[in-house]
Parts: C-alpha cells; sequence; structure tokens
DNA sequence: AACCGCTTGTGAACGTAAGAACAAAGTCGA
DNA sequence: TCGACTTTGTTCTTACGTTCACAAGCGGTT
C-alpha cells in the first residue's frame, strides 16, 4: 500500500516547512533553545499532531519528553529545503510589481540572490535597481548560463509571460514564479508556482459571499 | 456518508473557479460563444474530467454533446463567486509592495473597489497614490465603517501585521489578505489569505533540490 | 422517427492529507 | 535504580481531492 519513499516529503508538508523555518529563525533570534511542537504548532498556526508528522519526514529530531532544539530543527528544515546553498534567481519584467519584488531584502536574507533583473522596454533599461541595474532583455540568456540560474521570476504582463518563460526555459531555468495572470506550458522537468493576486480576493469573495447568506443555510435566494 | 450540502462547493475547486473565469473572460474577448469541456480545461492547465466535476457544483450548465456556453458559464462563476456585486477592500501599509497593488489596474477591472490606503508614516500620508491619496492609519475605522468594506489587504512590515488585522477586525472586515510573514489570529467568521512570496521560493528551492539529487534516486551524496 | 457521434455529468476507485489517540522513549527527582 | 511525567513519533481513522470510465442526454443526419 503505497509505501513512501524515505526522503519523500509531501507537497503540503513542504509548503509548511517554510512556515516553520520562519517561525524558527524568530525564535532564534530571541534566543529560545527548546521548543516542544504544542508551542511551535501554536506561533505557527497549525495543529501539533500535523506539526510533528510534518517534521517526521526529517527523521527523528525531537527529545521525547523534552521537544526539539531550536537550532538544530532550523538547519534541519533549511537543509531539507536545499537552502544550504544560495540559489541565484533573475527577475523579468521590472514595472510596478517587479521594482517592489527587487527592492525586498527579505529575498537575499533568505539564501536567494538575483543576478539579473530584465525588461524590454528601452525607457527602463540602464536605470538602477537594488544595487545593480536593469538590463536589456536580449542579455536574459547569456546571464542565465553564465550564473547557472535555476529560479526565474516572471513579472511582465500576461501576453509576454510563455514566450519569457520559453526562454527562461531554454536557457536552462528549472523552476518559474509567475506573477502574471496567464497559464504557463513547460516541460516536465521543470517546476511553476503561480501567485495569483486578482484571484486571491475573488476567493475571499466568494466566502463573503457565502457568509452574507448565512452559514450552512439552504436558503436559495431568488430563484425564477 | 458525508453528503455534500447543495452549494456547498470544495475549497479547491473555488480556486480553480476563479482560473476558469479569467480564461472565459478571454474567450469572449476572443468572441467565441462555444467552449467543451476538454478545450476549456487544456487552456486553464487541468484535466477535463476536474473541470466538469468543478463546473458541476454550479449546476447543469453545460449541453451534452456541444459544450458550455462561454457566456453563460462566465456569468454562472462570477456570480458563484460573488462577483456580481462588487466589493470594497482597503489597503493598509503602502509601502514598495503597497504601491504595486494600488497601481495594478486589473482588482477594479474584476469588481474590487479599493476605498482607502492607509500608512503611519507622516512622510506618505497626503501622497497622491491610484486616483486616490494616502490617508492617516487613525482613519482606518472611519472609512472602514462608513463604506462597508469587507476586504482588507495588509502590506505593513510583519511586525505591524496583527495589530492592523486586529483593527481591521474590529471596524468590521470578515476578509483579509496577508502579504507580511506572519501568522495571523483571526475570530472564526474572519478568513485570511496569505500570500508568502519567500516561502514560494523556497518550495521550488526544495524541488531544485530534489531534482539535482537525481529524481527518485535513494543516492545519499557524501554523507560522512 | 430512428440512429449516430459527441460531450456532459457522475459514481466508484484511488491517492493524498488531516486529526485523534497512544505506545515508545526520553528527562528528572527521589 | 526506579517510577512519574512529559513529549515525541507513529498508527489508525476519517475526510478531502483527483482521476477514470461510462451511462445519460443532446444535436444533427438520414
Ligand atoms: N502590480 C500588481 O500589484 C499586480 C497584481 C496582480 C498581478 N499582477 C501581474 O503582474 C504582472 C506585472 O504587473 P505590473 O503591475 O508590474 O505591470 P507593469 O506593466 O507595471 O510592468 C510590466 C513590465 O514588464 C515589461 N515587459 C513587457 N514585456 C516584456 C518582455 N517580453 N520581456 C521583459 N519585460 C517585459 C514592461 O516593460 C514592464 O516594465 C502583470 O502580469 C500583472 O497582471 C500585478
Ligand atoms: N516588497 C516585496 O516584494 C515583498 C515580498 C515579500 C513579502 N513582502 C512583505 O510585504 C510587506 C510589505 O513589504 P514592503 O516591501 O512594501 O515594505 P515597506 O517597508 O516598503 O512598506 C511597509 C509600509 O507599511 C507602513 N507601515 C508600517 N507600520 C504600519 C502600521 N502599523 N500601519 C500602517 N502602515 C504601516 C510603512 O510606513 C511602510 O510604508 C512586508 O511585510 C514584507 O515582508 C514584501
Amino acid at each position: 500500500m503505497s509505501e513512501r519513499r524515505p526522503g519523500e516529503i509531501p507537497e503540503a508538508t513542504v509548503a509548511r516547512l517554510a512556515v516553520y523555518l520562519r517561525v524558527l529563525t524568530g525564535l532564534v533570534d530571541a534566543s529560545t533553545v527548546i521548543v516542544s511542537s504544542e508551542e511551535l504548532a501554536a506561533i505557527a498556526g497549525v495543529n501539533s499532531a500535523k506539526l510533528r508528522k510534518d517534521l517526521s519526514y526529517l527523521g527523528s529530531i525531537g527529545t521525547r519528553g523534552v521537544g526539539y532544539d531550536v537550532t538544530l530543527l532550523r538547519e534541519k528544515i533549511a537543509s531539507s529545503l536545499g537552502l544550504t546553498q544560495r540559489r541565484t534567481c533573475v527577475l523579468v519584467g521590472v514595472g510596478n510589481l517587479g521594482h517592489a519584488l527587487a527592492g525586498y531584502p527579505g529575498f537575499s536574507s533568505r539564501g536567494f540572490t538575483f543576478v539579473g533583473y530584465f525588461d524590454v522596454d528601452p525607457g527602463r533599461v540602464g536605470d538602477p535597481i537594488a544595487d545593480s541595474k536593469i538590463s536589456d532583455i536580449s542579455e536574459l540568456e547569456s546571464v542565465v548560463e553564465a550564473n547557472g540560474v535555476s529560479i526565474g521570476v516572471i513579472a511582465t504582463p500576461a501576453e509576454a509571460a510563455q514566450t519569457v518563460c520559453d526562454r527562461l526555459v531554454d536557457a536552462g531555468v528549472t523552476s518559474i514564479l509567475n506573477f502574471a495572470p496567464s497559464v504557463l506550458a513547460v516541460p516536465d522537468n521543470v517546476d511553476v508556482r503561480k501567485v495569483d493576486l486578482a484571484a486571491e480576493l475573488q476567493i475571499l469573495s466568494f466566502h463573503e459571499h457565502r457568509k452574507s447568506r448565512g452559514p450552512g443555510d439552504g436558503l436559495v435566494e431568488s430563484v425564477g
């Protein structure tokens, strides 16, 4: 019955590991040495059984009767997420959103190095950005190849996203973070994650709609 | 065995409805009249059976042997998501990211009206933003209450997020979109969605890490 | 009207994830 | 050294989500 291979971490768990990592970094900063699953789960906003199960995929890290060594756990999670080596990234499309992303220090502090910011607009190319400069999109491939870039961030309009994606993939990028509202087609070996902000608001809208009709009543409003 | 109430749409489905809606809007613009589940699924990047099941929660909309009426389906999804009425929103924290969000026309075009942009920084208050002005955070409650705001967007630093959240909730906001890397505590009747961009990169990093060790082999590199 | 080809809507099988509950395994005090 | 106590790691159950496969239903054609 579908025994999970050791080292195979469920997708849902991976997403939460990133959250635990952030919480643990906060605890390290606060000089906390030991934390129990109950405490950590409370801070991370999850069920403690779920947290323990998540951590169990990384091996047996805690001490029964005591809890988890904060520093050790943080390192273990970081290494599971492949964060022991810095990852190089490029950003394509330095408009409104691209500027915000480029100016965010949280990426670098978490081990992500942006080695290039690209735009097609000649009016923007050369502009300073995050102690670097906006490069022309024509330089994309050479920068990606020279730096072994593995992650590409797309913040262009939707129409350009697939073209940009194809170029990134051809140049060797194997992970894409897409902010454009479009579905990207990629080869099997490439991972895509999308951030669809309008969709987020629409999902909230759905729940608002549901709430406003009263929770769980079968009342159908004005049919016919 | 847990029969699903009519009108109860699974969470995973709701998230995809937003995607279908966007695709359908594109089809309407392209004057497409009818679309089959196969076509629509291909564009939306999902399995066609999944798409049909998703749509089946909205009732029987398609015509067997033919497909779905694009306009009708679009309207049906929009109404299910509660997008027939415009939703009013406020944005708190008009820094890097907040500016990008405020300048984005895609929210308004999808039925979300921002009625206030708030910041605590006196140096920013009064600055023009998206044919409006940045307001002082002290005006938050009055604007929320006066406009019946249901959605609050938080783009402040993590430290301020919980405080801002509490104020939004107290003022009557029942849905929160949180960009700050922090876990928000809210009452049961309030929905929170978080957008954690650093976590997205870390998830991609995980898969990079996994890929670089070869897909699925049990090989452990350089232990000891 | 009867048939044919096509596409929907759904029931059943499968897979993944969440949560409850508890045995195992450790610490600490006597 | 022993026993009481605490918290982990895991098993088992239940819920949720995805995919397959096909009967049901519709439009067009003869
Ligand atoms: N700004 C937001 O808050 C927001 C919210 C939701 C979604 N988005 C999406 O994010 C994307 C970017 O949004 P934005 O507000 O920054 O838009 P923007 O128009 O301000 O910026 C887009 C940038 O991409 C550049 N560009 C266009 N084609 C390109 C190409 N082929 N190669 C390289 N660069 C190219 C443009 O020159 C421009 O600088 C859009 O797809 C938008 O729909 C943005
Ligand atoms: N910029 C990005 O690309 C990015 C990426 C990932 C996460 N984030 C997160 O999004 C949030 C905003 O990021 P940013 O880059 O815009 O930061 P920023 O510092 O540029 O902007 C934060 C704004 O919030 C305001 N603020 C602070 N406390 C406030 C309060 N109590 N009430 C109202 N306003 C307050 C500040 O005056 C400032 O204008 C942060 O939590 C950040 O971690 C941003």
